[in-house]
DNA sequence: GATTATTTTAGAATTATTCTAAATCTTGAC
DNA sequence: GTCAAGATTTAGAATAATTCTAAAATAATC
């Protein structure tokens, strides 16, 4: 993990999102910032509670706002793995997600194999991929 | 796609729900034959919406009911590729799925790769894997 | 045929997300 | 600097998605 400096993370932020049309604000940082200070893919409800502690006006339409922003801006990945809020990552490297079916506790998975040699129908243009893997954790495999 | 008769797939519906410790209702058979008659990934409200025509007393929690009970004994899948409402999909053969941002249509695709060579970390059992591809579908390709 | 377990039902309750309209902040033009 | 235009935030309402509840219906077991 490459630190950043708050200086040149700044920077990141305002570069990323000013490339979308979207300027760095407060609350945006501090969203960011949640995001990056504790790496376990919370919900929105859960930013939104960490936030408020740095920050206690911040309300519920802009947390989502800003992980919008993020999202857009490439800062920032939606997780969907399953019913239920959608939870955030601020990990934009390659990576995949397992999911633990019995916890529901989200882990980053490296992804050592490119995906390649799916073949979409004509005309079809792809983005990008998500591998999410369902299964047990270590934790909860030891508990049966 | 393999043809099954009325009486094959009752009967393949009883045992899957069966191994789970599950019946098979009219509900259920009802709510499986709406996935299976038209597979656009359609949400628990669509299916609900559908499933009444046949069977107009059938009740919401009754679909989901039903959906977790297919889901459970493996004879749908769950496909959670955005926010929002999840949708189901009666195609158990291994695919991915594709998601054109731009209509949110769901479209199955074929993964001609294994998904190999993903490290676990120790101790975590690997169920099953989702694969979603975003991107733009071949129509909203052509409207821009 | 009574007993027990499962399933369905309608509707309420909860959770997750989006919308709305007003207030605030930024930015660039003058 | 001041003003207008546009972007952003805010609180709270509204909507959407899902789950819960308790009673009634159905089915399986003894």
């Amino acid at each position: 993990m490459k630190a950043r400096s708050q200086h040149q993370d700044e920077q990141h932020l305002t570069e990323q999102l000013g490339a979308t049309g979207l300027r760095l604000t407060p609350q945006r940082q501090q969203v960011y910032d949640v995001l990056r200070q504790k790496r376990d893919h919370p919900t929105a409800e859960e930013v939104f509670i960490r936030a408020k502690k740095q920050m206690p006006e911040i309300s519920h339409a802009t947390v989502y706002n800003c992980l919008d922003a993020l999202v857009k801006s490439g800062l920032a990945r939606q997780v969907t793995v399953d019913r239920g809020a959608t939870r955030f990552c601020p990990n934009m490297v390659e990576h995949g997600h397992f999911y633990c079916d019995s916890c529901e506790t989200v882990y980053d998975v490296e992804l050592p194999t490119e995906l390649t040699g799916v073949v979409l129908p004509e005309g079809f243009q792809a983005g990008r991929y998500e591998i999410a893997i369902h299964g047990t954790c270590a934790e909860c495999a030891k508990k049966k």
